[in-house]
DNA sequence: TATAACATGTAACTAGTTACATGATTGG
DNA sequence: CCAATCATGTAACTAGTTACATGTTATA
C-alpha cells in the first residue's frame, strides 16, 4: 500500500525516490513509514503499471537523479482508492500486547521495569506531536493557502497521533499499577 | 512473529493447527491475528527448527489430527523473547490515517459520511471487548487459580483494546466536528 | 439435504526488511 | 580527513495473503 503513499505525494509535486523518503520521514511517519530501498522498487513497478513517469536529471555538483511524476491513469487510481469507502476495520497487530499477553511468568520488578521504560519512549513521542508535527504541518500550509483542505486533513492525523500516544500513556499507568498492587 | 504466538499457546498445551487458529480468534485477535495456512505454514518450520514436535492422532468419528507440542529448545526461545526488553516504539501502520492525509480533495458529505460509518464501526469493536472478552477471560481464569497472573495479562490487554476505541471514537468525533465546521 | 464445524495442507503471490554495492560533494 | 548528505539501485530473505484442493461428520 506505499504505493498509495507514493501516488499521494507525486500528486502534490513531482519528486525523487530520495525526496519521497524524506518527505514520508517528516509526514506520514507515524502512521505510514518505508525503507529507501522499498520505494525504489515500488516506483519501478508503478513505472512499469503506467501509473507515473519519470526522466533522469543531470546535476552539476551533485549526483544525477532521476524525477518521478504521476500519469492520468496513477491520478485515477488515487482516485478510485480514496472514493472507496472503509466497510471493516483492518485488525491492527500490536508486537507489545502479544509479549505482554504471555508475560504472567515474568518476574514482578522485570515486567514493571519494562513497562516503566516503554512509558518514557511513549512520553518522549507524545512530545514530538506537539513540538515537531505542527511546524511541518504550519510551514506547508501557508505556502499556498489552497491548501487548507489537505492542513485540516494532516492536523488531523497528527492530532490521532497525539490521542493515541495519550491512551498509550493511561493505560501503561493502569497497568503498572495493577501489577504494582496485585502481581 | 506468528511463531511467538504458536509458541505461547503450546507453552499452556498440546493443541493441532486447527485448535490454534480458533484459539487467537478467541483471545488474541484484536492485537495479533493470522489466516489457517499460515498457522500450518510456521508450524512445520518451528518443527524444522526443533522448536515444536508433532504426532499425528487417529480419531473415530472425526477427520484424524496432527497434535503439537513445544520442546525445551522452544520454552527458551519464548523465554528469551519474552525477557527481551521493548527499547523502541515499534511504527504502527494504519491505512484509514493515509486515506485521510490524501483526503482533502474529497467532497465534504462524502468524507462525513465516511466518517461516519467508520464511527458505527468503532461503536460495535468497542462493544465487543465489553462484552465478550471478559467472558473469555473469566471463563480461563476460574479453571486454575494458578492462572491468576496470566489472567491479569489477559484483561490488560483487552483493556488497551477498551481504550484505544474509545479514544478512535473521540476521535473520529472531534474529527467529524473540524470538517463540518471548517471544511 | 444443505450447511456448519472439523481437519490439513500447497502454490503463487504481495508487501516489506536486511544486507550489500557504489560514488560524489559539502561542511566541520 | 572524516562524517553527513545527496543519490540510486539489486539480491536474498521474512512475513503474511489469496486461492486452490480435499474430505468427514453432526445438526438443523
Amino acid at each position: 500500500m506505499l504505493k498509495y503513499a507514493l501516488l499521494g505525494f507525486l500528486n502534490y509535486d513531482n519528486k525523487t525516490g530520495y525526496e519521497l523518503k524524506q518527505t514520508m520521514d517528516r509526514s506520514t511517519n507515524h502512521f505510514w513509514h518505508a525503507k529507501q530501498s522499498q520505494i525504489y522498487q515500488t516506483l519501478k513497478r508503478l513505472e512499469a503499471d503506467g501509473l507515473v513517469v519519470s526522466h533522469p536529471e543531470h546535476q552539476e555538483s551533485r549526483p544525477d537523479r532521476r524525477v518521478y511524476a504521476i500519469t492520468d491513469s496513477g491520478k485515477k487510481a488515487m482516485d478510485a482508492w480514496l472514493a472507496k469507502p472503509v466497510t471493516a476495520l483492518e485488525p491492527n497487530k500490536q508486537l507489545l500486547l502479544l509479549k505482554l499477553f504471555f508475560s504472567g511468568g515474568l518476574g514482578k520488578e522485570t515486567l514493571l521495569t519494562q513497562l516503566r521504560l516503554l512509558r518514557k519512549l511513549h512520553e518522549q513521542q507524545l512530545d514530538l506531536y506537539n513540538t515537531e508535527s505542527p511546524d511541518v504541518i504550519k510551514q506547508h500550509g501557508k505556502s499556498d493557502p489552497e491548501l487548507s483542505r489537505d492542513v485540516m486533513m494532516w492536523e488531523s492525523t497528527r492530532r490521532f497521533g497525539e490521542l493515541h500516544e495519550k491512551m498509550y500513556i493511561d493505560w501503561l499507568d493502569e497497568t503498572i499499577g495493577m501489577i504494582a498492587a496485585h502481581f
